[in-house]
DNA sequence: CATATATATTCCTTGACGGGAATATGTGAT
DNA sequence: ATCACATATTCCCGTCAAGGAATATATATG
């Protein structure tokens, strides 16, 4: 997993953009209204996200259409699920866990 | 959704943090040996991390033991999942887009 | 071609962040 | 109490990214 791609979501504005996004796709100028951001910053933002390979675009006229890349949240969600199948086969081991701290996984060295 | 969340595995140290804990908890030491980052260094990521509730601390002697926590994840995750929701019900419509560059969405406005 | 509109790009400044080094705090052992 | 080990915190510095303002590029329209 990369973490440009989080880099690219951790900024307010662009997750704003993408959860504007969501709903479906929209010019930059449309984007900036929405929000209350000036253009350059929207497009600046812009281009962040599509060198992530989160949005793409499409040119209407003099308008870009920008609009999310399934690819890029696909793989969010393989990559999430790679945890979750670990939760439930740590549920009950990780409650042991927090409730014991005096007696550390076998797995842990031993202070010297 | 918080930006931060996103912004906290947008490090690159600390992704590898995230993934290393993915397999069970561990203490700084051990993190920052099996990674090859300085344990300040190691401190300040998990401290940015559990500010962010992503992780959480519990002490074994003078060793503290950090481990995922699963409440983050799982707001990941249903965030993500109101996203896959509209692939299914945009994918067909999506390409139909895509490859009609020339006529936008009814919503869109016209070209004044 | 001239003009207006939509978007991208550049330059600049400022603030935040990560890494290194040193030090402080806490805890166990003798 | 003293020492050793584990972790946290502070200070400093260099870099990078975000926002503002201005400008460049592209495209439609008359």
């Amino acid at each position: 997993m990369n973490a440009t791609t989080f880099a690219a979501l951790g900024e307010p504005s662009r997750l704003q953009i993408v959860e504007l996004l969501r709903v479906g796709p929209l010019s930059v100028g449309d984007i900036a209204e929405t929000l209350g951001i000036r253009q350059p910053q929207v497009s600046k933002h812009l281009g962040v996200l599509r060198r992530s390979e989160l949005v793409d675009v499409g040119a209407v006229g003099r308008r870009r259409i920008y609009h999310l890349r399934g690819e890029a949240f696909e793989e969010l969600g393989s990559w999430l699920g790679s945890f979750e199948q670990l939760w439930e086969t740590r549920l009950d081991s990780l409650g042991d866990f927090l409730s014991s701290m005096d007696d550390p996984t076998p797995s842990q060295k031993k202070p010297r």
